[in-house]
DNA sequence: TCATTGTGAGTGAACGTTCACATTAGGCAG
DNA sequence: CTGCCTAATGTGAACGTTCACTCACAATGA
């Protein structure tokens, strides 16, 4: 029998590719059959639908983002380590593959229906490290809901940027000032230093 | 003859709901016309076309509140009253109109391609805060560009994670501790407080 | 009266998906 | 080693559905 891997990377790439340029609903079964360089039918002996692939996609790199999201915070101590480390591979993972980082973010907003709500989730993580901090006495801010949707505003909005060219690549290069400027806005009376 | 103009408010109201509900493409010209209470061929005696009816939707919105934006800012003196001022409205705007505030935020990937380029621009009338907030020496941060996209996220996640229901409404409610937020974000060596 | 507004069946194109058939390659008998 | 066998993989024309849009006609009201 013929090794159908292969083909299965080679949709992955073209989906992702034309997911990001040309959004999920514009891009048809044939745009990625040909993008592949594969038959239509061809796409169906390794998923069930056009959504199935898309579920798939997203999931499995949306929840081996939020492991790897949480082996990291484990390797730190303290809150300000682990959210400089968190910021880091975030940015790094930007750099490494901006297509897919792009992709997650596109369709979290209707691909999280389809996902199992028991599933790592990357931005849970974030809010578990900002509870545990909280709980900590490690930063002011108390509402750790909204200082989640700060941290989070503060290294998406740098990679949107970056795709609309208001920011120049790579995004790695504002770790240490967006570590420093989440740090700063969770501590609303201390010294931004501390 | 008779007034379209009732009509057209219906498609509006009934095409920001759908939109911001389903998304643009998963909503069709049938259901727009069923939501809205007219038959399909209506809709085109007020439109061009689908696409136009969302890029009239997007421009005329998207420069409106620009416009708020820039006589917001000059009625007040100095970086830090306008940037309270400025997030202070844009919340407001929120509040006031959640679903026409999330189209804006949903189609403003893809709409800004139909919009003019000499067209006022939220994000840049934000842009161009922050600049003139640095050619003053008002704030630390050098690059108004990365001060833009902190602030813009400072803003934006916020508001993304009362969609989720990871925050609750009102958004007004963090309007204080959002703008001492961007504060502290730009300002790298000074204190928080200053 | 007539320009404007409203109607909805009809149109061709594009969509996701299917299916009968072709191709491939590892296992296995001779 | 050779030559089938078979399951996996690849193919693309065809299918039914849905889509955005059109048009001949009706209704409205200044």
């Amino acid at each position: 029998m013929r090794d159908g891997r292969a083909t299965k990377l080679r949709i992955h790439q073209a989906a992702l590719t034309l997911f990001v340029a040309k959004g999920v609903t514009e891009t048809s079964v044939r745009d990625l059959a040909q993008a592949a360089g594969i038959a239509e039918g061809t796409l169906y002996r390794h998923y069930a639908s056009k959504d199935d692939l898309v579920a798939d996609l997203f999931a499995s790199n949306y929840a081996a983002f939020a492991d790897r999201l949480t082996t990291l915070g484990r390797q730190q101590a303290g809150f300000r380590a682990r959210l400089a480390a968190l910021v880091a591979e975030v940015f790094r993972f930007h750099d490494n593959n901006p297509t897919l980082f792009r992709f997650l973010l596109l369709v979290s907003h209707q691909a999280l229906a389809r996902v199992p709500d028991d599933a790592a989730n990357p931005v849970s993580v974030l809010h578990s490290l900002v509870e545990q901090g909280v709980q900590d006495g490690e930063i002011t801010l108390t509402d750790a809901a909204l200082g989640t949707a700060m941290i989070l505003g503060l290294m998406l909005q740098p990679a949107t940027a970056i795709v609309y060219g208001r920011l120049e690549a790579p995004l790695s290069r504002f770790t240490d000032d967006i570590a420093a400027a989440c740090w700063r806005a969770l501590n609303p009376t201390e010294a931004p230093h501390g």
